[in-house]
DNA sequence: AGCAACCAAATTGTGCACAATATAATTGTG
DNA sequence: CACAATTATATTGTGCACAATTTGGTTGCT
């Protein structure tokens, strides 16, 4: 822990201004390669559950809530309608959830777990775990991580 | 910096069992959802380059070293042939590059600036200032990102 | 030389991701 | 009550992203 702190003081004291302009490059490209790789750690546990990760999002939203609007949907998970609308679409195919039109306002669709939904909770508890090792970082390292992303989208 | 600092001290320490279940997704939606804000972020400035951003990103690999192949690019950008051949071909369409078959073997397809795509770089120098004025992040925190990033996608 | 591995791109198919637009329903205002 | 403004979802179009397969070319082995 105490090396990691030693680190980054230095490397931000050793900075130029030179250095400046090609900071941002290393640092957002780097976050964008880390998507991708986290999404391919979670690939093969997804795969046994027949979900996607966007998909497995929408699950996670739907299981700490059910019942929710596309929109409070899209507002949570950041995704607009055009993702959304055929995404839930493919899980209604495989029955995951079902998308009711409210007769109260026929512009709302409500999304709610189907029993095969609600069941694959039990068959996902494992995942977090299992992406944990597979991912092979100390909880310090997530810890670190998680804050630092908090810090900078707050904004 | 130092409140930073205490402030992961303090929260790792804090932790919980039912916490570091779903550690993995406290983190790894947020890095999801910060690739998309950055990329959300850089578009208004690649707009006025005519490009997006998987397309900045060849280009810079290519403004830092002329010629490569498909490749190449792919191995330092982590795309396959899937995404990159098409990518290309617009960017060839728009005159940023140019692709040529090697006649030493023709299996390799090597990839290169025209003149129209090297100027870009001139204009395409101000970006990061401006990526970093919209982000509104301290140098620091991009510093302690890079850091940890690094540390854990290096495996 | 002949042929099996191997390799580099391209192709195909599925699934996001988002901008722009369309459609239809609701709400607010005079 | 009429009607403009707003809202919620759907649709369309473009561009990644990646798995799986195909095509054609090269290399190594006997």
């Amino acid at each position: 822990m105490h090396n990691i702190i030693v680190c980054y003081i230095c490397t931000v004291k050793l900075m130029q201004m030179k250095d400046l302009l090609h900071l941002s490059e290393q640092v957002c490209f780097p976050v964008y390669v880390l998507a991708k790789e986290i999404i391919s750690h979670y690939k093969p546990f997804l795969d046994g559950l027949d979900l996607t990760y966007p998909q497995y999002l929408v699950m996670l939203t739907l299981w700490e809530n059910d019942k929710q609007t596309v929109n409070e949907l899209g507002e949570k998970l950041t995704l607009d309608s055009g993702t959304l609308t055929p995404l839930l679409k493919r899980m209604e195919v495989k029955e995951f959830v079902s998308r009711i039109r409210s007769s109260k306002d026929e512009r709302v669709v409500h999304v709610s777990l189907t029993d095969k939904g609600k069941l694959l909770k039990e068959k996902a508890a494992c995942v977090p775990g299992q992406l944990m090792e597979s991912m092979n970082v100390s909880i310090e390292d997530l810890t670190i991580l998680k804050n630092i992303i908090t810090k900078i989208s707050k904004k």
